[in-house]
Order: C-alpha cells, then sequence, then structure tokens
DNA sequence: TATTAGAATGACACCGTTGTCAATGCACGG
DNA sequence: CCGTGCATTGACAACGGTGTCATTCTAATA
C-alpha cells in the first residue's frame, strides 16, 4: 500500500478500487490519521483555507471583541488566527480533531467551554497549551485571564443599594459559565454584608439571553411583593426586563430600576440606556493571547490566573427609590 | 548568502552580523519576499497560528451571521477559515500582502471592500479567487452575491404608505457601502410611483451606527414640519432614532413610526421593537463561500450576481398615523 | 487464447523551509 | 605568530504530503 493510494484516498481522486478505499479509510480511522496541512500546501501548492475580510464594525459584541483583542496580539506577532465557532456542548474530541486537523500551536478557550474538565484534561494529555477566559474555578495546572465578575456586581448591588432598594431581584445567566456564580456570589455577598436577607424568589435563573431575562422579568413583576429593581447577569438580558416592564406598562426608571452586566451595544440601545458593568473584553482577550504565545515560545514556566478590574457604568435606568 | 542564513534573519535568530542581516533584509524588501507558511510549518513543526474557540451566540449580529455562513460551508468542505478584521480604508496593499503571506487561496470581500476598484484590480491581476458580497455596482467581471437592498427598501416604505404616511425620512447608511444607495433608491422609486414628491429635506446622512442615527433623528425632528415616520437604513441607526425621539418626549410608535433595516438583534432590543426588513445574511454568505470554492476548484468558469430576497418584518414600531 | 486499452497502483522527485552539525572566520591571550 | 574558543555561515538531510509518469492489473475485444 504506498503512501499516494492513502493520498488519493484522501482527495477523494478516481480509479482506486471500492475495497482499496475501503482498506485505507478504516485505517485511517483506526490511526487517527489526520493529513497535515502543512505538506498538503506545500506539495500541492494550496493552503484549503480562504480569508474572510471585514471591516472592524463601530460597536462590538462581546464575541468581536474577544476576536479583536485576541487579533491584535496575533498580528503582532505574526500568528494567525483560526476561529472554531462550536454549538453548545461540544465534544472533547471535536476539540482535539480541531487541533490534529489544523495544528494550531496552542488554543484560547472562551467560556465556558473553558471549564469542561474532559477538554482541559484532553489538552493537557496532548500537551497542546492553552488559555482559559472567564474561567469558572480556576486552576493552578493552567492559565486563565477572566475579569473580576465577583467585584464587579458587588459595585453593581452596593449602587441599589444607595439608590435606597431594598426588595432587588436578581437574573442568573447561564449556569454553564463560571460567570453566572460569581456575579451571583458577588450580589448576595454585598447583601449579607448590609445584613438584608436574600430572598429566594427574587433570585431567577436565566441564559444570557434576551428572551430568557424577559420570561424571568415577567415572572418577577408578577410576584405578590414585587421587587423595586431588576439586576440581569448581562445586558441582553437586561434589555428583555426592560420590554417586559414596557409591556407591563410599568415607567422606567421611576417604577422600576433595571441593570445589566457587560456594556455591549445594547445597553445603549435600550431605553432608558442601562447602568451597567463594563468589563475589559479586548483587554481580557489581548492578555490571554500574550500568554498563550508565550507559553507556546516556551518563555514561561508556570500559570497564572489574572484578573481585571470592571467598572460601573451608571445611566439612566436606574433611580433612587421613591414613595 | 544560504538559505538557511535568510532564514536566521526571518526568525530574528542570534549570530548574524548585523551587517549580513541588513543585506538580507533590504532583499526581502526588494523582492516583496514571504516564507511560504506552509514550508515553515512543514519543516518546523508549527503553524504559527492559534485557535479560537467559542460558543456560537445565540443572537447573531451582521458578522457573526456571515461568519457563520461561510464557515459552514468552509467546514463542510474541508477549510479553514482566516479571518481578517481590516480598519476602514484598507490599502489594497495591506489585503495583497494578507494573501502573499497565508497563501490563502481565496478570499470573500464584504461591503465596502469588494467595492474598492483597487482592490478588486489587485486580486484580479494576482489571478486569486474572491467573491464580494453585497455589492454596490456588480460587476460582471467577478463573482457578487447579495440581498436584494432597492425591494426591501421599497416593501418597506410601502408598509408605511400604506399605513397612511406621507412624510417619510430617510436616513442614508455609510456612503461607501453600495447597499446604501439601493436602499434609498428603493425608498425613492416608492414615492415616485405614487406621485409624491421627495423633499431633499427628509433624506439625510447616516454612518449606520446608533449614534449617527440619533444625530439624523435629532435633526429631523427640529424640523418645522416633522416627518410621520423615519426609516433608517439599518436597526443600530433606528435604535438611536428611538431614543432621540424619547429624549424628544415623543410617544412611539403613535407620535412617528420608526423603522430599520436588517433584522439584527437589536431590533428586538428596543421599545417598541422594530419594524424592519430581514436579509438572510448566513445563506448570502454560504453561496459566497459555495462559489468561490467552486471557482477556486476551476468547476466554474463564469462569473455570476446572485441575489436573495428579503422580508418585510412588521412589528411595532410602526403604527397607521391618526389625526 | 492473444492483444490491448484503460484502470489501478507505485516509484520517485520535489515543494520551501528549519534543525543539525560541520566548516570557516575572527579576536584575543600566551 | 600560533592556538583557542566563540561568532558566523553553509551543507545537507529531513518534514509529509502531491504531481508525474512508469508499471502492473483487468477485462473486453479480435
Amino acid at each position: 500500500m504506498s503512501i499516494k493510494t492513502v493520498s488519493r484516498v484522501v482527495n477523494r481522486e478516481a480509479n482506486v478500487r471500492p475495497e482499496t478505499r475501503a482498506r485505507v479509510e478504516s485505517a485511517i480511522r483506526d490511526l487517527d490519521f489526520e493529513p497535515n496541512p502543512a505538506a498538503r500546501g506545500l506539495a500541492g501548492r494550496r493552503t484549503f483555507s480562504i480569508g474572510l475580510l471585514y471591516e472592524i464594525p463601530h460597536e462590538f459584541s462581546y464575541i468581536q471583541q474577544l476576536l479583536e483583542g485576541v487579533f491584535a496580539v496575533c498580528e503582532t506577532h505574526g500568528y494567525t488566527l483560526l476561529l472554531r465557532p462550536v454549538s453548545e456542548e461540544p465534544a472533547a474530541a471535536d476539540i482535539v480533531r480541531f487541533i490534529a486537523q489544523t495544528r494550531v500551536d496552542g488554543v484560547v478557550l472562551t467560556a465556558p467551554i473553558g471549564d469542561r474538565r474532559e477538554i482541559t484534561d484532553a489538552l493537557r494529555t496532548r500537551n497542546t497549551p492553552f488559555v482559559q477566559i472567564s474561567p469558572g474555578i480556576a486552576d493552578a495546572r493552567w492559565t486563565s485571564v477572566g475579569p473580576d465578575d465577583f467585584a464587579g456586581s458587588r459595585a453593581l448591588t452596593e449602587h441599589l443599594l444607595g439608590l435606597g432598594h431594598r426588595r432587588i431581584a436578581f437574573i442568573k445567566g447561564d449556569p454553564r459559565h463560571g460567570a453566572t456564580e460569581q456575579r451571583l456570589s458577588g450580589h448576595t455577598e454585598s447583601l449579607r454584608e448590609r445584613a438584608i436577607g436574600v430572598d429566594p424568589a427574587l433570585i431567577v435563573p436565566g441564559r444570557f439571553d434576551f428572551e430568557s431575562g424577559k420570561i424571568a422579568a415577567q415572572r418577577l413583576l408578577a410576584l405578590r411583593e414585587r421587587p423595586t429593581a431588576i439586576i440581569a447577569s448581562n445586558d441582553d438580558m437586561a434589555a428583555g426586563v426592560i420590554v417586559a416592564a414596557r409591556e407591563a406598562g410599568i415607567a422606567l426608571p421611576d417604577g422600576l430600576s433595571v441593570a445589566g452586566f457587560d456594556d455591549s451595544p445594547t445597553a445603549l440601545h435600550t431605553w432608558p440606556p442601562l447602568t451597567t458593568v463594563r468589563q475589559p473584553t479586548a483587554d481580557i482577550a489581548s492578555l490571554a493571547a500574550v500568554l498563550l504565545l508565550e507559553w507556546i515560545r516556551g518563555d514561561r514556566r508556570s500559570h497564572t490566573r489574572e484578573t481585571f478590574d470592571c467598572r460601573l457604568i451608571v445611566r439612566q435606568s436606574t433611580a433612587a427609590l421613591t414613595g
């Protein structure tokens, strides 16, 4: 069985007997063979890659900011960035296959992918350098970079407490994200410090998207004793809260204070514009990329957990408690 | 001068005499030499690329939809996608350099990059396959894919005319985008068909971002004879219009109808939710990628201009003219 | 059965760099 | 002036596939 025949099978060329093809294919499967794209590119004068050129948008959503931060670092270091959008809960095997196929030197794992133990284990086993963005529990065995969600969330709750609110509801984010728990504990911690009881009825689940925020708000606004303020774990959900409030005929911000998290473009698109917490996403992503490259080059031999401060952005969606 | 010495210079290795280094560097510049990444990867067992893994977000902005469409096609065809965010008005040379460096087999040009004559010329000269997304003027010498902005815009204006509006203002988009002119002419064409004069005061410039929409709206709302409806050339600007209207104390949609374009996530985050026009961005991007791959493989010998229908999405931001 | 075209397979050079190690150049001390 | 050791450069074999062309099968035809 010559190498060339394998090449024919891989490239789906004609003139290979079906049984030969089958034999090769099963061998490929057994050996987990992935053709080396560099060798294919070199010999075949093609790269099996295409470029996508686009203008940097004026307003960045979270992913775009991440991209921007990582991309900037890649550019200055002469690295290429391969994107891999994955569906929810990708199998560790899918990620390993991506690395095997592309032969990337390392990967940046965004939340919540980097919190999956099987995935970090698989990468560590293969000795593939990686950094984790916005981890849940930081692990000393690898590097992670993220915002201080806990402190950011505390600042938000304290802002509302300062405005006189005492019945403050909290809409949680996607439970798979580490940020979700940290943002929640920042909130409850603030309440506890002021000796304000945490009413379980005021803490409701969400999934970080507009729709889940709206549904959560409908539930909260239907309570006998309605909250005077609602904190959503991100801006998209806060936008959902605002719409739910409008549909319920509640005046904003006087009838209800609403706050978000992230300072995404959405925060300015709502009316009133959202009080929120800004995390330096692009900086986080840049540092993650820098640390990854250092690791790849062997310039670094110990792991770290880097945390960035968040900043409270007060806009008109929160107001002093009246009456 | 051995090849190896060039390699040392390129890789910034130590132990190269400064004058040797200088000589090599000037030769590199003179010859426009770009190292072949495949050969470097093959010999050096590294790819100078890192991966970025992220979960597909629930709500797609325009860029994310494009990405998604192109990516899906790349994945099924075994291609890798290299992103290249560029600043406004990138030089053709930058783009040529990107191609030279990465050796991509072809590129997708998004608006308005693909409308720059110098860029298309440069690509054609180098024989680099490319397709253009949302072109201004389609050129028979290359392939382009885009929405039918003209018809979509017409549908929007007709919807407002049907609601009884006659003083309809229009906020234009970024003039560098082909869509801008097409969306405007769809609007004026509709008016003309109904023999309604086009009042130049009601057509104002914008740049596709929230802020420019807000400023344009402030200008329109200050007119002696205020429009009863405002069409913004995209949703972000429409969100700006809504905020400007709120600040002016105008009730929506009764005091003013507002419409956007694109059906982005923003369209649902505003209150009232936006009447808008949905373009099948992901489908457009997918077809662009498919056509590009066909061209790369030589399966295709003639260029085409493909157009996708848009769909009017009526929500609560537009209402019948009262009084 | 011999012949032959076309299908299937293999041998081998080559793609453009980097890693390794040998060769050469050079400055300095004895 | 020569030997020593480090700085600098070059020779050459990989790297892991693909392209080309020769060779071997296979089955249809005479």
